[in-house]
This record gives structure tokens, C-alpha cells and sequence, in this order.
DNA sequence: GATGAAATTAAACCAGG
DNA sequence: CCTGGTTTAATTTCATC
């Protein structure tokens, strides 16, 4: 992992479609150790998939609610029963366990309130040996990124 | 926005790297038309950019904490100028204007605990009109995706 | 590790229904 | 909107340094 191969992990980030000869260009180089070091990079692991990002205004997903979730009980069992359900609800999109006084914290997408309200009801409390939820809802998106700074 | 559109949306968030005639196979369509609708869905901004997804532990930014921060003043130019600096910590991966007694939440990725106290020392806190700071870290990553499910 | 060329495959374009 | 063919360009491989 030497310069080459973090600028490459920059543009790549930046923009996965770019071609190999464009980078081998900004790095002066030819296309061929651009594309082996491409290769090992994903193999390694570094890169772990590459994805299309979409606009959630767009396919109306643009609520967004942060969710502090707190167990009523903390044995393996509930924690670890609370971690696979999670993994199975499509409205969530990070859940974390937590330091502190709080449990969880999950970050939630949807179409509207009423939604929210609809995947609270039906789906999150459903889930066994929660004790406090508590929402707070986004207001405005000032950013948000998958770019690591390398 | 038809149900081919959806599929093939589903599709590039997954893997932005497949090719079009495989999506085609998936379709039971020829190339042409995929190639045109994820065009067009590229065009109308449903697709905002294609991106190398890293692995966080192993380019060394592992430690992730959510900082709550609220304002001393909730006049319009410190809001402005607070959003503003945000934009170019790269250490905040997002943040969020919330409703609610906290007025934002960012998602702050470092490497160490010592890293996330010279961030704190360093950028955030020089920020003007931050009046608390509070931030929780995370114990374990249960759930992270760029996907939406559409 | 890199170069440069050759082979393979995909992207991009377009005529026609 | 789709099919199918053509052109163009990128990926992938490999011999060589």
C-alpha cells in the first residue's frame, strides 16, 4: 500500500467508472499497473464492492429518522437475536451498538412520517426485549459521503 | 420509472460493475434498451455516481463516533458558516441538521481514539458557536449500506 | 514492478421495425 | 421501446525488460 495505490483508491472512490488509462494518465503510468494494482486492491479486501449511489429525494426515501434504541435486557441472546433482526429490515440503513447510555442507534429511510410510524408499529417494536425508543428526524442532510480520506 | 427501471436500479447498487449484458440475461432483454434506461436513469439523476465502496478497518479508519453538537446561537449565519466547515473536515463522513433538542449529529471516522481527541482539539472546536459537544462511540457496526430498497 | 502489444470483451452507436 | 449489427474503446493477458 504505497502512494500509487492510495491515489488510486481516491479516484476510485470518487468515481468508479473512471478507466484505467485516465488514471494511468494523472499518475504517469501505463494502463497495465493500474490494472494490476486495480486487481490486488479488490482482492486484498481494500475495495469491497463498488456501487451505484442513488438520489433518495428521487426514489422517495428522503425521510430520514435517527433511532436510539435501548434493551430492556443485556444478555448474548436478546443482543445478538436484536442484531439479525435488524439486518432484515430494508428501511434501515446503519444501526450501530453503542457506547454509552443507549444501546443502538439506527439510521432510518422512508417515503414519509406515516411510513416511519408504519415501521415502528409493524416492525422495530415487534422485535423482542426492546425497552426505550426514541427518534429524532433529520431536518436538512449537510453531508454524507463513502469516501474515506486516504 | 417502471418495474424494469426498479430492477435494474436494485441491480447497480449491488454491483455497479456488472455488465450490461448480464443485466440484459437477468431481463430476458436484449442490450440496447438496458444500456439505454440506465442512461436515462443516469441523465434524470436517479443514479448519482458510481463508487468504490473501501474497508474501513483495513485503510485504518476503524474508530467511528456520533457527535451530538448543538449551537449557542440559532441565528441563520452561524448555521451557514457552521455547514460550511463541515463540508471540508474529512474526518465527517455525515452530518445531519436534526429536529429535536441537539441541533446536529455527525458521523466522525478516524483511526484512533487520540486521532478523534485531535480532531475535537483541533477542527471541531474551532469551529465558531459550537456551544456542547457530546459525542458516543461505536462498539460495533451492525448494519452499514449504501443501498436503498426500491 | 513497469512497458507495450495482442486478444478478448464490453460500451456506444445506429438503422430498422 | 425493442432487436440486432457495427464501430469504437476498454479490459485482460502476456512476452519482455
Amino acid at each position: 500500500m504505497d502512494e500509487i495505490d492510495k491515489t488510486i483508491l481516491r479516484i476510485l472512490q470518487k468515481d468508479a467508472k473512471i478507466t484505467a488509462k485516465e488514471i494511468a494518465t494523472q499518475l504517469n503510468l501505463t494502463i497495465s499497473p493500474v490494472y494490476e494494482r486495480i486487481r490486488r486492491l479488490e482482492k486484498e479486501g481494500y475495495i469491497k464492492r463498488y456501487a451505484a449511489i442513488l438520489d433518495k429525494e428521487l426514489i422517495g426515501r428522503s425521510v430520514t429518522g435517527l433511532c436510539q434504541v435501548s434493551m430492556q435486557y443485556h444478555n448474548a441472546a436478546f443482543i445478538d437475536n436484536f442484531e439479525k433482526q435488524i439486518q432484515d429490515l430494508e428501511e434501515v440503513q446503519e444501526c450501530y451498538h453503542m457506547a454509552g447510555q443507549v444501546d443502538f442507534i439506527l439510521k432510518i429511510n422512508v417515503k414519509s412520517l406515516e411510513d416511519y410510524h408504519e415501521f415502528v408499529r409493524y416492525k422495530l417494536s415487534k422485535i423482542e426485549n426492546i425497552g426505550v425508543l426514541n427518534t429524532t428526524f433529520v431536518l436538512k442532510e449537510i453531508k454524507h459521503t463513502s469516501e474515506f480520506y486516504i
